[in-house]
DNA sequence: TAAAACACGTGACTC
DNA sequence: TGAGTCACGTGTTTT
């Protein structure tokens, strides 16, 4: 029985170190990478070298610890700076937490994506393209406006803003946003446009296929019109009239 | 020496949730809430009592150690999210996971701030700034470029895009992006304008004082300027010249 | 009481 | 080897 209760200085280094699961048990462990504990394995000679590779796994074992308490302390540091960043997070457990840093980052990457699909580079190809919500890529703002998107990459020119204020109007269009990036000479263009949902527009489809040949009149005025932008103000077909 | 190795169900039941330690471990700790066990607590009646009590224990335990498990389970599934959700956070550990995202959510942050600042919405209040890359707002492009950026809001009115074209030539400003909002007769524009760093600037600020006064004119024609646009092209004090 | 959340020390594994 | 990460079961505290 006195082998199962290795007392002195043995027993308390190890407590120290070892889970309260055993405070008050007689009977203690020994580390697994001690095949068999000095205490049972041979004679009673308490040689240095035995204490020394006990002394050995209480330090590694110590410094294994030590090293788990640092990694904890940087794992939880972080979550404590993600808390601090996701808004009303504060007091939240740890998955709550994590769940909401990923809601958080689906929302930021959906309105980056949003935002950049306006911000489009200009590209080599020229191209016109006119979205009405009907589509169902625009938001209806309300039920008494018609809200168009319009998008289109050309060569830039001096007269382009001009020419495409003048063709807007002749449609009577109003420009609620644009947003133009230019680059190396040719220019992307992305507006939104707003018409009245009055009674005078027959059918959607004309104006949006008029609005269509008005903004390639623009962009692409020699290859589609031999005019001048007075002239092609004169060409459009307005169904508003 | 026999009471120091209680064998049968309690031995096999407890090795299937203590860690691998004890493997080979002739001598088997028991739980803390279980002051002494019942193998050396009392006498030899295996009364029912103390069996229901370990059995509890026992129970206890194991779905303390279940729930424990689900809990992790949770967490890690959050954190797997989280990894293919951040590009190129695989094989990461989780502390570096969160380091990363931590960069990722304040990098997505000022990404949508910026260009919350530029998609903002026009108010009532008259207004102009201009900043230049020096001041720190602005990344530079190229150390062979100089980006201004310039954010006025004002009352829409027919021609404030012709008059702000030429105001801009006249300062030999180019335009890389606009961005363009209205809403109900008042107008928010924010220009992104580059200018060729040639050795004809003398002085940025007074670039930027010049083009100050010019977007003045443009944005508020009554209060700052009695002429049309033609003539405060002509009163501007072109630096380039 | 009971369940949930957390920190802890440890064994297994990798580089 | 040694240092690092991870999953695990446990003790403690909070709700």
């Amino acid at each position: 029985m006195e082998k199962c209760i290795p007392s002195g200085r043995v027993q308390e280094t190890h407590r120290t170190q070892f889970p309260s699961m055993y405070k008050g048990c007689l009977i203690l462990p020994w580390p697994a990478h001690v095949t068999s504990p000095w205490f049972v394995r041979g004679t009673t000679s308490s040689s240095s070298m035995e204490e020394s590779v006990e002394a050995r796994a209480i330090t590694t074992s110590s410094s294994h610890s030590q090293a788990e308490k640092r990694r904890r302390e940087r794992i939880n540091a972080h979550l404590s700076t993600l808390r601090h960043l996701i808004p009303s997070a504060s007091k939240m457990d740890k998955a709550s937490l994590l769940g909401a840093v990923i809601d958080h980052v689906k929302d930021l990457k959906r309105k980056a994506f949003e935002l950049g699909q306006s911000l489009i580079m200009p590209t080599e190809v020229d191209e016109v393209t006119v979205e009405c919500n009907e589509n169902g890529n625009n938001k209806i703002k309300n039920k008494e406006s018609i809200i168009i998107r319009v998008s289109f990459c050309c060569n830039d020119r001096p007269e382009l803003f001009a020419d495409l204020s003048q063709a807007l109007d002749s449609l009577q269009l109003r420009t609620v946003r644009a947003d133009i990036v230019t680059l190396g000479g040719r220019v992307r263009n992305v507006l939104i446009l707003s018409a009245k949902d009055s009674e005078e527009i027959v059918c959607l489809s004309s104006l949006k296929d008029s609005l269509k040949a008005v903004l390639g009149w623009v962009a692409l005025p020699r290859m589609s019109s031999p005019g001048t932008s007075t002239n092609k103000k004169q060409c459009v077909s307005n169904p508003f009239t």
